[in-house]
RNA sequence: GGAGAGAUGGCAGAGCCUGGUUGAAUGCGCCGCACUCGAAAUGCGGUGUCCGAUUUUUCGGACCGGGGGUUCGAAUCCCUCUCUCUCCGCCA
């Protein structure tokens, strides 16, 4: 029901006014509070009246059971009734707009957030490997595609608009390589669960994770269902469990998933549109977690690390950047972004964001479980990570492993999966 | 796409026709206690979630798939949505 929660805003109203305004929002409190409030006051006046009515019913039943005339009883409670539901239509007014309010709310910060106002104030907190230095002219991965055949954007164009790719060849087959070398990577030696989720998911989903009420001109939307197209699997992933009391003995529980990823990018034309960059569908392995309350920072920082372990893996030059409480996404109370080095194009490249959510979303989701001390129920935390995103891995992948000959060597784990070391012009 | 049946607590499963201590029988599961060297079996007791008020305690309210309606009163009657199952059709 609740986002943040309400008992918590009320209580520590100034702790809440404060992490808002570190993510840059200082508007929405006070309303909320007056909201909460007016609807706190109007639950209780219903409860008395309620009560009254409960009371008379049984005493109607009671009187109608040992065969006495109760029409006076009837008579009276029938004002009753009708203040009831007057009182009742002013609660689910103020009800909806206290929910509409709350799932407006960003989530708080983390204390361990470096605090800022935009993208320049993140903290790089670790780098890996060495940027590629190389004695001949480097490429980049459109003119590699090119040569080698990999992918053909006209085409793509063609058939789907700008920003849906076309695959083809050995560009097509590399691609798979890589989504199943990070499945089974996961898998195998994390212990994840794999799940292969639906492309197409409710708007309840989406309101779980946060992508709705927000942010519903970032999607496809497929009207005559109602149904959105899922911009990560972090959304059908995080939804497995919506509404469900799970046991702490089953805790952490954590899934690896493939899909389709769609985003309409709305507004984002002229910016890294070029090539693999920024696109409308491409291919994704997620990490989602949920976990006990007390180790979702603990499961923060070995998400990381297993996102990280791709990279590695891959031979990749990447750094760890810590978003600051400015650049935090609505959902988010601290996230670590991943950023891979692509000497083509000269610059960093996200290919990962990882996310502690707290209860966030397993507050709008219902997400909850019993603690094994006291038997009560809480709600999870969870957390997610891109474990990583194709399209800007494949970039990295090409530019930093090219040839002076324009070939591309393979990094020992895909060799397997491609059965051969190297990419060569298909003529 | 067409026709029909159904959705009840952790699970199974009554109640719905004939609205009135039914938050809900019964069984299973689970927890505690007793018995036991221990276990099983048996016996006794307990065992939902959410919200508000008060807060060591307690009181009140809501919830029987979701939403709405009828009524003094709805798990029970009416409308609607979603989902599940069966049959037919279609289909990778």
């Amino acid at each position: 029901m609740t986002v943040l929660d309400l008992n918590f805003v009320r209580t520590h109203s100034e702790t809440v006014r404060a992490g808002l305004a570190a993510k840059g929002d200082t508007t929405s409190l006070d309303p909320l509070l007056e909201v909460d409030r007016r609807h706190r006051e109007a639950i209780t006046r219903l409860n008395e009246l309620r009560a009254r009515r409960n009371r008379a019913s049984e005493a109607i039943g009671a009187a109608k059971r040992a065969g006495k005339d109760a029409q006076e009883a009837i008579a009276a409670m029938q004002a009753v009734a009708r203040d009831i539901k007057q009182l009742e239509q002013e609660e689910s007014r103020l009800q909806q707009e206290l929910q509409d309010r709350l799932l407006a709310t960003p989530n708080l910060p983390h204390a361990s957030v470096p605090r800022g106002t935009s993208e320049a104030d993140n903290v790089v907190v670790r780098t890996w490997g060495e940027p590629l230095a190389a004695d001949f002219p480097l490429k980049n991965h459109l003119e590699l595609g090119e040569d080698l055949g990999l992918f053909d954007f006209r085409r793509g164009a063609k058939m789907s608009g700008s920003g849906f790719p076309l695959y083809t060849g050995d560009g097509a087959r590399l691609e798979r390589a890589l989504l199943n070398f990070m499945l089974d990577f996961h898998r195998e030696r994390y212990g994840f669960t794999e799940i292969f989720p639906p492309f197409v998911t409710r708007p309840e989903a989406m309101e779980t994770t946060g992508q709705l009420p927000k942010f519903a001109e970032d999607m496809y939307y497929i009207d005559r269902d109602q149904a959105y197209l899922i911009p990560t699997a972090e959304v059908p992933v995080t939804n497995i469990h919506r509404d469900e009391i799970l046991d702490e003995s089953q805790l952490p529980l954590r899934y690896v998933a493939y899909s389709a990823c769609f985003r309409r990018e709305a507004g984002s034309y002229g910016k890294e549109t070029r090539g693999f960059l920024r696109l409308h569908q491409f291919n994704k392995v997620e990490l989602v977690k949920f976990v006990r309350p007390d180790t979702s920072y603990e499961e923060l920082e070995s998400l990381t690390a297993q996102a990280e372990a791709v990279l590695q893996a891959l031979g990749l030059h990447y750094r760890v950047v810590s978003l600051s409480s400015g650049d935090l996404s609505f959902a988010a109370a601290k996230c670590y972004d991943l950023e891979v080095w692509a000497p083509g194009e000269r610059q960093w490249l996200e290919v990962s964001s990882c996310s502690n959510f707290e209860a966030f979303q397993a507050r709008r989701g219902r997400i909850r479980y019993r603690r094994a001390a006291d038997k009560k129920v809480d709600f999870v935390h969870t957390l997610n990570g891109s474990g990583v995103a194709t399209p800007r891995l494949l970039v990295a992948l090409l530019e930093t492993y090219q040839t002076p000959e324009g070939r591309v060597r393979l990094p020992e784990p895909l060799q397997a999966y491609m059965g051969t070391s190297l990419l060569t012009p298909c003529d």
